[in-house]
DNA sequence: ATATATTTTTAGACAACCCTAAAAATATCT
DNA sequence: AGATATTTTTAGGGTTGTCTAAAAATATAT
Protein backbone atom coordinates (compact mmCIF):
# COMPACT_ATOMS: atom_id res chain seq x y z
CA UNK A 1 0.00 0.00 0.00
CA UNK A 2 2.28 3.02 -1.39
CA UNK A 3 0.39 5.76 -0.06
CA UNK A 4 0.00 8.97 -2.66
CA UNK A 5 2.44 11.49 -1.35
CA UNK A 6 1.36 14.94 -0.26
CA UNK A 7 1.86 17.90 -1.63
CA UNK A 8 4.30 19.15 0.76
CA UNK A 9 6.41 16.06 -0.70
CA UNK A 10 5.88 16.60 -4.03
CA UNK A 11 7.26 20.07 -3.85
CA UNK A 12 10.59 18.90 -1.53
CA UNK A 13 10.90 16.83 -4.32
CA UNK A 14 10.91 19.03 -7.41
CA UNK A 15 13.17 21.49 -5.15
CA UNK A 16 16.02 19.22 -4.42
CA UNK A 17 15.47 18.12 -8.56
CA UNK A 18 15.84 21.79 -9.12
CA UNK A 19 18.19 22.76 -6.70
CA UNK A 20 20.52 20.25 -8.60
CA UNK A 21 19.46 19.76 -12.23
CA UNK A 22 22.94 20.83 -13.61
CA UNK A 23 25.34 19.87 -10.59
CA UNK A 24 23.71 16.82 -9.30
CA UNK A 25 25.46 17.17 -6.65
CA UNK A 26 24.02 16.65 -2.98
CA UNK A 27 21.82 19.77 -1.81
CA UNK A 28 22.51 21.47 1.18
CA UNK A 29 19.41 21.59 3.88
CA UNK A 30 19.88 25.24 4.29
CA UNK A 31 19.78 25.55 -0.06
CA UNK A 32 16.40 23.50 0.47
CA UNK A 33 14.87 25.56 3.03
CA UNK A 34 15.43 28.12 1.38
CA UNK A 35 13.54 27.09 -1.66
CA UNK A 36 10.80 25.65 0.60
CA UNK A 37 10.84 29.14 2.73
CA UNK A 38 11.00 27.09 5.77
CA UNK A 39 13.57 26.61 8.52
CA UNK A 40 16.73 24.48 8.32
CA UNK A 41 14.72 22.01 10.96
CA UNK A 42 12.00 21.50 9.52
CA UNK A 43 13.85 20.03 6.12
CA UNK A 44 16.03 17.81 8.36
CA UNK A 45 12.73 16.43 9.44
CA UNK A 46 11.26 16.01 5.94
CA UNK A 47 14.53 14.73 4.67
CA UNK A 48 14.84 11.91 7.20
CA UNK A 49 11.07 10.75 6.62
CA UNK A 50 12.07 10.81 2.52
CA UNK A 51 14.95 9.10 2.83
CA UNK A 52 13.17 6.29 4.61
CA UNK A 53 10.73 6.14 1.73
CA UNK A 54 13.47 5.62 -0.99
CA UNK A 55 12.85 8.72 -2.36
CA UNK A 56 16.04 10.79 -1.52
CA UNK A 57 19.39 9.68 -1.06
CA UNK A 58 20.03 12.09 2.50
CA UNK A 59 23.18 11.73 4.85
CA UNK A 60 23.12 13.74 7.81
CA UNK A 61 25.79 17.15 7.33
CA UNK A 62 26.10 16.24 3.53
CA UNK A 63 22.87 16.99 2.32
CA UNK A 64 20.22 15.18 -0.07
CA UNK A 65 20.07 14.19 -3.62
CA UNK A 66 16.94 12.18 -5.42
CA UNK A 67 17.01 8.46 -5.49
CA UNK A 68 16.19 7.08 -9.16
CA UNK A 69 12.13 7.11 -7.83
CA UNK A 70 12.65 10.80 -6.35
CA UNK A 71 13.63 11.37 -9.68
CA UNK A 72 10.91 10.20 -11.75
CA UNK A 73 8.66 11.58 -9.19
CA UNK A 74 9.73 15.68 -9.47
CA UNK A 75 9.77 14.66 -13.30
CA UNK A 76 6.31 13.45 -13.47
CA UNK A 77 5.30 17.05 -11.31
CA UNK A 78 7.21 18.93 -13.44
CA UNK A 79 5.46 17.71 -16.51
CA UNK A 80 2.00 18.26 -14.42
CA UNK A 81 3.19 21.89 -13.92
CA UNK A 82 4.14 22.72 -17.74
CA UNK A 83 1.40 21.17 -19.30
CA UNK A 84 -1.34 22.87 -17.19
CA UNK A 85 0.68 26.02 -17.69
CA UNK A 86 0.17 25.49 -21.64
CA UNK A 87 -3.65 24.61 -21.14
CA UNK A 88 -3.78 27.79 -19.08
CA UNK A 89 -2.14 29.99 -21.53
CA UNK A 90 -3.52 28.56 -24.48
CA UNK A 91 -6.91 27.67 -23.77
CA UNK A 92 -7.66 29.82 -21.15
CA UNK A 93 -6.47 32.76 -22.27
CA UNK A 94 -3.89 33.89 -19.36
CA UNK A 95 -1.01 35.64 -20.19
CA UNK A 96 2.33 33.92 -19.09
CA UNK A 97 3.34 36.22 -16.02
CA UNK A 98 -0.51 34.53 -14.72
CA UNK A 99 0.20 31.10 -14.69
CA UNK A 100 2.36 29.98 -12.45
CA UNK A 101 0.84 29.92 -8.90
CA UNK A 102 -2.33 28.26 -10.45
CA UNK A 103 -0.32 25.68 -11.77
CA UNK A 104 1.67 25.22 -8.26
CA UNK A 105 -1.78 23.89 -7.08
CA UNK A 106 -2.61 22.07 -10.07
CA UNK A 107 0.89 20.29 -10.08
CA UNK A 108 -0.51 18.09 -7.70
CA UNK A 109 -4.09 16.41 -8.80
CA UNK A 110 -3.87 12.83 -9.08
CA UNK A 111 -4.39 11.25 -12.13
CA UNK A 112 -2.47 9.56 -15.01
CA UNK A 113 -5.27 9.68 -17.14
CA UNK A 114 -5.85 13.23 -16.76
CA UNK A 115 -2.47 14.24 -17.83
CA UNK A 116 -2.26 11.40 -20.43
CA UNK A 117 -5.92 13.68 -22.01
CA UNK A 118 -4.90 16.63 -21.14
CA UNK A 119 -0.99 16.38 -22.93
CA UNK A 120 -3.45 15.15 -25.81
CA UNK A 121 -5.85 17.82 -26.00
CA UNK A 122 -2.99 20.65 -25.96
CA UNK A 123 -1.36 18.58 -29.06
CA UNK A 124 1.59 17.04 -27.04
CA UNK A 125 3.42 20.31 -26.37
CA UNK A 126 6.98 19.77 -26.33
CA UNK A 127 7.72 23.74 -24.28
CA UNK A 128 5.86 25.79 -21.91
CA UNK A 129 4.92 29.19 -22.11
CA UNK A 130 8.07 30.43 -20.93
CA UNK A 131 9.70 28.20 -23.26
CA UNK A 132 11.07 25.44 -20.64
CA UNK A 133 10.93 21.77 -22.05
CA UNK A 134 7.46 19.52 -20.58
CA UNK A 135 9.57 16.25 -19.97
CA UNK A 136 7.62 13.08 -21.70
CA UNK A 137 5.66 10.97 -19.70
CA UNK A 138 8.59 8.81 -19.52
CA UNK A 139 10.28 11.34 -17.80
CA UNK A 140 12.33 12.85 -21.07
CA UNK A 141 12.88 16.26 -22.28
CA UNK A 142 13.00 18.14 -25.32
CA UNK A 143 16.60 19.60 -25.72
CA UNK A 144 17.52 22.23 -27.78
CA UNK A 145 20.38 24.56 -28.53
CA UNK A 146 20.07 27.78 -27.25
CA UNK A 147 21.81 30.57 -25.14
CA UNK A 148 22.03 33.70 -23.98
CA UNK A 149 21.34 36.76 -25.62
CA UNK A 150 24.07 38.55 -23.43
CA UNK A 151 26.44 36.49 -25.22
CA UNK A 152 25.78 37.75 -28.77
CA UNK A 153 27.67 40.30 -30.76
CA UNK A 154 26.38 43.59 -32.25
CA UNK A 155 24.76 42.64 -35.42
CA UNK A 156 23.75 39.45 -34.27
CA UNK A 157 20.38 38.16 -33.90
CA UNK A 158 18.14 35.59 -32.41
CA UNK A 159 14.76 34.21 -31.69
CA UNK A 160 13.43 33.75 -27.74
CA UNK A 161 12.95 30.49 -27.12
CA UNK A 162 12.93 30.86 -23.47
CA UNK A 163 13.35 32.57 -20.14
CA UNK A 164 15.15 32.20 -16.79
CA UNK A 165 13.49 34.28 -15.01
CA UNK A 166 10.23 33.65 -14.34
CA UNK A 167 9.31 36.29 -11.39
CA UNK A 168 5.91 38.11 -12.57
CA UNK A 169 7.72 41.52 -12.32
CA UNK A 170 10.02 39.91 -15.14
CA UNK A 171 7.64 38.95 -17.17
CA UNK A 172 5.53 41.88 -17.50
CA UNK A 173 8.59 43.79 -17.80
CA UNK A 174 9.33 41.99 -21.20
CA UNK A 175 5.53 42.40 -21.80
CA UNK A 176 6.21 46.45 -21.96
CA UNK A 177 8.98 45.95 -24.29
CA UNK A 178 6.68 43.87 -26.71
CA UNK A 179 9.01 41.30 -25.90
CA UNK A 180 7.43 37.21 -26.59
CA UNK A 181 8.53 33.70 -27.31
CA UNK A 182 9.10 33.42 -30.95
CA UNK A 183 9.92 37.28 -31.01
CA UNK A 184 13.46 38.30 -33.11
CA UNK A 185 16.15 40.45 -31.20
CA UNK A 186 18.77 41.80 -33.19
CA UNK A 187 21.72 43.20 -31.48
CA UNK A 188 22.25 47.00 -32.51
CA UNK A 189 25.01 47.82 -29.79
CA UNK A 190 26.41 47.07 -26.69
CA UNK A 191 27.43 49.89 -24.04
CA UNK A 192 31.17 49.48 -22.91
CA UNK A 193 29.94 50.67 -19.52
CA UNK A 194 27.07 48.40 -18.11
CA UNK A 195 26.53 46.23 -21.15
CA UNK A 196 23.70 47.31 -22.06
CA UNK A 197 22.59 46.58 -25.17
CA UNK A 198 20.33 48.51 -27.79
CA UNK A 199 18.39 45.96 -29.90
CA UNK A 200 15.73 45.67 -32.43
CA UNK A 201 12.53 44.03 -31.52
CA UNK A 202 11.08 42.16 -34.36
CA UNK A 203 12.60 44.27 -37.18
CA UNK A 204 11.18 46.82 -35.72
CA UNK A 205 10.85 49.19 -32.31
CA UNK A 206 14.69 49.87 -30.69
CA UNK A 207 14.53 49.60 -26.85
CA UNK A 208 17.53 49.20 -23.87
CA UNK A 209 17.54 45.98 -22.34
CA UNK A 210 19.92 46.28 -19.35
CA UNK A 211 22.20 43.31 -19.23
CA UNK A 212 20.35 41.70 -16.37
CA UNK A 213 17.60 41.44 -18.96
CA UNK A 214 19.89 40.34 -21.59
CA UNK A 215 21.25 37.89 -19.20
CA UNK A 216 17.69 35.95 -18.19
CA UNK A 217 16.51 35.70 -22.12
CA UNK A 218 17.45 32.55 -23.90
CA UNK A 219 17.61 32.28 -27.51
CA UNK A 220 18.19 30.16 -30.94
CA UNK A 221 20.64 32.10 -33.41
CA UNK A 222 19.16 32.97 -36.29
CA UNK B 1 -5.62 38.11 7.58
CA UNK B 2 -8.62 35.34 6.80
CA UNK B 3 -6.73 32.58 5.66
CA UNK B 4 -8.12 30.01 2.89
CA UNK B 5 -10.03 27.33 4.15
CA UNK B 6 -8.44 23.89 4.09
CA UNK B 7 -9.95 21.46 1.68
CA UNK B 8 -11.04 19.27 4.53
CA UNK B 9 -12.94 22.23 5.77
CA UNK B 10 -14.57 22.59 2.26
CA UNK B 11 -15.72 19.25 2.66
CA UNK B 12 -17.59 19.54 5.50
CA UNK B 13 -19.08 22.76 4.13
CA UNK B 14 -20.36 20.66 1.07
CA UNK B 15 -21.53 17.97 3.41
CA UNK B 16 -23.54 19.79 5.08
CA UNK B 17 -24.94 21.36 2.02
CA UNK B 18 -25.77 18.12 0.67
CA UNK B 19 -27.25 17.26 4.08
CA UNK B 20 -29.76 19.82 4.25
CA UNK B 21 -29.89 21.07 0.90
CA UNK B 22 -34.12 20.04 1.08
CA UNK B 23 -34.79 20.24 4.51
CA UNK B 24 -32.90 23.54 5.45
CA UNK B 25 -32.82 21.71 9.32
CA UNK B 26 -30.00 21.18 10.96
CA UNK B 27 -27.54 18.17 10.17
CA UNK B 28 -26.91 15.27 12.78
CA UNK B 29 -23.38 14.77 13.90
CA UNK B 30 -23.58 11.51 12.89
CA UNK B 31 -24.88 12.27 9.49
CA UNK B 32 -22.25 14.51 8.59
CA UNK B 33 -19.71 11.91 9.64
CA UNK B 34 -21.38 9.30 7.63
CA UNK B 35 -20.82 11.73 4.87
CA UNK B 36 -17.23 12.40 5.21
CA UNK B 37 -16.68 8.76 6.31
CA UNK B 38 -15.22 9.48 9.66
CA UNK B 39 -16.31 9.44 13.60
CA UNK B 40 -18.26 11.48 15.11
CA UNK B 41 -15.83 12.92 17.53
CA UNK B 42 -13.74 14.24 14.72
CA UNK B 43 -17.28 16.02 13.34
CA UNK B 44 -18.09 17.53 16.54
CA UNK B 45 -14.84 19.18 16.84
CA UNK B 46 -14.72 20.52 13.27
CA UNK B 47 -18.29 21.79 14.23
CA UNK B 48 -16.84 23.69 17.06
CA UNK B 49 -13.61 25.05 14.61
CA UNK B 50 -16.36 26.24 11.58
CA UNK B 51 -18.62 27.94 14.27
CA UNK B 52 -15.93 30.18 15.54
CA UNK B 53 -15.13 31.18 12.13
CA UNK B 54 -18.51 31.52 11.49
CA UNK B 55 -19.21 29.19 8.68
CA UNK B 56 -21.35 27.13 10.32
CA UNK B 57 -24.47 27.54 13.37
CA UNK B 58 -23.65 25.35 15.78
CA UNK B 59 -25.44 23.84 19.00
CA UNK B 60 -24.29 20.83 20.60
CA UNK B 61 -26.48 17.65 20.94
CA UNK B 62 -28.51 20.08 18.33
CA UNK B 63 -26.74 19.66 15.02
CA UNK B 64 -25.02 22.01 12.23
CA UNK B 65 -26.62 24.25 9.58
CA UNK B 66 -24.38 26.86 7.16
CA UNK B 67 -24.15 30.35 8.04
CA UNK B 68 -24.72 32.47 5.28
CA UNK B 69 -21.04 32.50 4.27
CA UNK B 70 -20.81 28.98 4.80
CA UNK B 71 -23.39 28.56 2.49
CA UNK B 72 -21.65 30.59 0.17
CA UNK B 73 -18.51 29.25 0.30
CA UNK B 74 -20.44 25.17 0.01
CA UNK B 75 -22.23 26.70 -3.37
CA UNK B 76 -18.86 28.30 -4.86
CA UNK B 77 -17.07 24.40 -4.37
CA UNK B 78 -20.00 23.15 -6.13
CA UNK B 79 -20.19 25.33 -8.38
CA UNK B 80 -15.96 24.35 -9.22
CA UNK B 81 -16.82 20.65 -9.05
CA UNK B 82 -19.39 20.67 -11.90
CA UNK B 83 -17.63 23.00 -13.87
CA UNK B 84 -14.52 21.14 -14.26
CA UNK B 85 -16.93 17.32 -14.27
CA UNK B 86 -18.14 19.33 -17.84
CA UNK B 87 -14.65 20.07 -18.97
CA UNK B 88 -13.26 17.02 -17.77
CA UNK B 89 -16.33 15.58 -20.46
CA UNK B 90 -16.82 17.95 -22.86
CA UNK B 91 -12.86 18.94 -23.92
CA UNK B 92 -10.96 16.12 -22.50
CA UNK B 93 -13.62 13.67 -23.25
CA UNK B 94 -13.70 11.41 -20.02
CA UNK B 95 -17.13 9.48 -20.02
CA UNK B 96 -19.58 10.72 -17.10
CA UNK B 97 -18.74 8.16 -15.31
CA UNK B 98 -15.15 8.69 -14.23
CA UNK B 99 -15.20 12.05 -13.69
CA UNK B 100 -16.46 12.54 -10.44
CA UNK B 101 -13.55 11.52 -8.52
CA UNK B 102 -11.04 14.25 -10.44
CA UNK B 103 -13.02 16.75 -9.90
CA UNK B 104 -13.33 16.22 -6.22
CA UNK B 105 -9.29 17.47 -6.25
CA UNK B 106 -10.00 19.82 -8.89
CA UNK B 107 -12.65 21.65 -6.81
CA UNK B 108 -10.32 22.80 -4.33
CA UNK B 109 -7.74 24.97 -6.36
CA UNK B 110 -8.11 28.39 -5.53
CA UNK B 111 -8.21 31.14 -8.39
CA UNK B 112 -11.53 33.10 -8.61
CA UNK B 113 -9.80 33.89 -12.24
CA UNK B 114 -9.45 30.79 -13.32
CA UNK B 115 -13.32 29.91 -12.62
CA UNK B 116 -14.40 32.58 -14.44
CA UNK B 117 -12.37 31.95 -17.63
CA UNK B 118 -13.42 28.21 -17.42
CA UNK B 119 -16.79 29.06 -17.26
CA UNK B 120 -16.15 31.19 -20.57
CA UNK B 121 -14.07 28.57 -22.27
CA UNK B 122 -16.88 26.07 -21.62
CA UNK B 123 -19.79 28.52 -22.76
CA UNK B 124 -21.56 29.29 -19.61
CA UNK B 125 -23.04 25.93 -19.33
CA UNK B 126 -25.85 25.63 -16.77
CA UNK B 127 -25.60 21.69 -15.84
CA UNK B 128 -22.91 19.40 -15.38
CA UNK B 129 -22.56 15.85 -17.28
CA UNK B 130 -24.99 14.46 -14.46
CA UNK B 131 -27.32 16.91 -15.53
CA UNK B 132 -26.90 18.43 -11.86
CA UNK B 133 -27.46 22.15 -12.09
CA UNK B 134 -24.25 24.56 -11.76
CA UNK B 135 -24.51 27.63 -9.75
CA UNK B 136 -23.27 30.61 -11.10
CA UNK B 137 -20.64 32.72 -9.22
CA UNK B 138 -23.40 34.78 -7.23
CA UNK B 139 -24.97 31.15 -6.22
CA UNK B 140 -27.90 30.87 -8.14
CA UNK B 141 -29.03 27.93 -9.21
CA UNK B 142 -31.08 27.30 -12.57
CA UNK B 143 -34.19 25.42 -11.64
CA UNK B 144 -36.19 23.27 -14.08
CA UNK B 145 -39.19 21.12 -14.04
CA UNK B 146 -38.28 17.69 -13.73
CA UNK B 147 -40.06 14.68 -12.93
CA UNK B 148 -39.14 10.72 -11.76
CA UNK B 149 -39.22 8.15 -14.66
CA UNK B 150 -41.50 5.61 -11.87
CA UNK B 151 -44.57 8.85 -11.92
CA UNK B 152 -44.84 8.27 -15.99
CA UNK B 153 -47.61 6.66 -17.09
CA UNK B 154 -47.89 3.79 -19.87
CA UNK B 155 -47.21 5.33 -23.10
CA UNK B 156 -46.01 8.47 -21.71
CA UNK B 157 -42.42 9.47 -22.62
CA UNK B 158 -39.68 11.92 -21.37
CA UNK B 159 -35.88 12.88 -22.33
CA UNK B 160 -33.14 12.18 -19.52
CA UNK B 161 -32.11 15.48 -18.01
CA UNK B 162 -30.64 14.09 -15.11
CA UNK B 163 -29.64 11.64 -12.75
CA UNK B 164 -30.39 10.87 -8.70
CA UNK B 165 -27.62 8.37 -7.93
CA UNK B 166 -23.77 9.07 -9.05
CA UNK B 167 -22.20 5.80 -8.46
CA UNK B 168 -19.83 4.44 -11.36
CA UNK B 169 -21.83 1.05 -11.34
CA UNK B 170 -25.00 3.17 -12.26
CA UNK B 171 -23.99 4.90 -14.69
CA UNK B 172 -22.04 2.42 -16.57
CA UNK B 173 -25.42 0.44 -16.11
CA UNK B 174 -26.99 3.45 -18.11
CA UNK B 175 -24.06 3.35 -20.54
CA UNK B 176 -24.76 -0.38 -21.22
CA UNK B 177 -28.71 0.66 -21.81
CA UNK B 178 -27.50 3.20 -24.12
CA UNK B 179 -29.30 5.88 -21.82
CA UNK B 180 -27.36 9.16 -21.47
CA UNK B 181 -28.28 12.67 -20.80
CA UNK B 182 -31.27 13.59 -23.76
CA UNK B 183 -32.31 10.28 -24.65
CA UNK B 184 -35.53 10.12 -24.86
CA UNK B 185 -37.63 7.46 -22.89
CA UNK B 186 -41.07 6.01 -23.63
CA UNK B 187 -43.10 3.71 -21.39
CA UNK B 188 -44.22 0.31 -22.76
CA UNK B 189 -45.29 -1.83 -19.94
CA UNK B 190 -45.28 -1.83 -16.29
CA UNK B 191 -45.26 -4.90 -13.96
CA UNK B 192 -47.57 -4.99 -11.40
CA UNK B 193 -45.33 -7.56 -9.75
CA UNK B 194 -42.08 -5.72 -9.38
CA UNK B 195 -42.89 -2.39 -11.24
CA UNK B 196 -40.16 -2.90 -13.44
CA UNK B 197 -40.56 -0.81 -16.79
CA UNK B 198 -40.15 -2.41 -20.41
CA UNK B 199 -39.30 1.01 -22.28
CA UNK B 200 -38.57 1.94 -25.60
CA UNK B 201 -34.57 4.14 -25.62
CA UNK B 202 -34.49 6.90 -28.27
CA UNK B 203 -37.53 5.60 -30.52
CA UNK B 204 -35.45 2.06 -30.71
CA UNK B 205 -34.51 -0.54 -28.42
CA UNK B 206 -37.03 -1.78 -26.03
CA UNK B 207 -35.28 -2.36 -22.76
CA UNK B 208 -36.30 -3.73 -18.97
CA UNK B 209 -35.37 -1.03 -16.15
CA UNK B 210 -36.13 -2.10 -12.62
CA UNK B 211 -37.85 0.10 -10.84
CA UNK B 212 -34.41 1.04 -8.83
CA UNK B 213 -33.18 2.23 -11.86
CA UNK B 214 -36.50 4.41 -12.93
CA UNK B 215 -36.37 5.70 -9.27
CA UNK B 216 -32.60 7.28 -10.12
CA UNK B 217 -33.89 8.81 -13.88
CA UNK B 218 -34.84 12.69 -13.88
CA UNK B 219 -36.93 13.23 -16.49
CA UNK B 220 -38.71 16.28 -18.41
CA UNK B 221 -41.56 14.85 -19.98
CA UNK B 222 -42.28 15.18 -23.68
C1' DA C 1 45.98 24.20 15.23
C1' DT C 2 43.03 26.61 17.71
C1' DA C 3 39.37 29.84 17.86
C1' DT C 4 35.43 31.55 15.50
C1' DA C 5 31.73 31.29 12.37
C1' DT C 6 28.47 28.67 9.86
C1' DT C 7 25.60 24.86 9.03
C1' DT C 8 22.93 21.20 10.52
C1' DT C 9 20.70 18.43 13.81
C1' DT C 10 18.19 17.55 18.05
C1' DA C 11 14.79 18.81 21.56
C1' DG C 12 10.52 20.34 22.68
C1' DA C 13 6.30 22.36 21.29
C1' DC C 14 2.14 23.69 18.47
C1' DA C 15 -1.84 23.32 14.98
C1' DA C 16 -4.75 20.54 12.01
C1' DC C 17 -7.07 16.49 11.55
C1' DC C 18 -7.76 12.02 12.79
C1' DC C 19 -8.71 8.05 16.14
C1' DT C 20 -10.88 5.00 20.31
C1' DA C 21 -13.03 4.66 24.68
C1' DA C 22 -15.72 6.56 28.24
C1' DA C 23 -18.99 9.92 29.91
C1' DA C 24 -22.95 12.82 29.27
C1' DA C 25 -27.09 14.21 27.06
C1' DT C 26 -31.12 13.08 24.52
C1' DA C 27 -34.61 9.99 22.63
C1' DT C 28 -37.45 5.91 22.88
C1' DC C 29 -40.06 2.27 24.89
C1' DT C 30 -43.02 0.16 28.11
C1' DA D 1 -41.79 7.98 34.79
C1' DG D 2 -38.13 4.91 34.76
C1' DA D 3 -35.22 2.03 32.18
C1' DT D 4 -32.89 1.32 28.00
C1' DA D 5 -31.00 2.63 23.68
C1' DT D 6 -28.99 6.01 20.80
C1' DT D 7 -26.47 10.07 19.87
C1' DT D 8 -23.09 13.29 20.93
C1' DT D 9 -19.40 15.11 23.44
C1' DT D 10 -15.21 14.87 26.16
C1' DA D 11 -10.75 12.89 27.24
C1' DG D 12 -6.58 11.43 25.77
C1' DG D 13 -3.68 10.30 22.14
C1' DG D 14 -1.45 9.72 17.24
C1' DT D 15 0.52 11.74 12.77
C1' DT D 16 2.15 15.32 9.66
C1' DG D 17 4.36 19.34 9.05
C1' DT D 18 5.62 23.45 11.14
C1' DC D 19 8.37 26.40 14.50
C1' DT D 20 12.33 28.31 17.93
C1' DA D 21 16.22 27.54 20.75
C1' DA D 22 20.06 24.93 21.98
C1' DA D 23 23.56 21.48 20.92
C1' DA D 24 26.61 19.25 17.73
C1' DA D 25 29.22 18.93 13.61
C1' DT D 26 31.72 21.06 9.98
C1' DA D 27 34.12 24.87 7.68
C1' DT D 28 36.94 29.04 7.85
C1' DA D 29 40.36 32.18 9.45
C1' DT D 30 44.24 33.73 11.75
Amino acid sequence: MTRPLTQTEENYLKAIYKANEKTKAAVNTNTIAAYMKTSAASVTDMMKKLAQKDLVIYERYKGARLSPTGSKTATSVIRKHRLWETFLVQKLGFSWEEVHEIAEELEHINSDKLITKLDEYLGFPKYDPHGDPIPSADGKFMLREQMILSQLDVDESGILVGVKNHETSFLSHLNNLNIALGTSILIKERSGFDKSLKVSVSKGAEVVLTDMVAKNLLIRKS
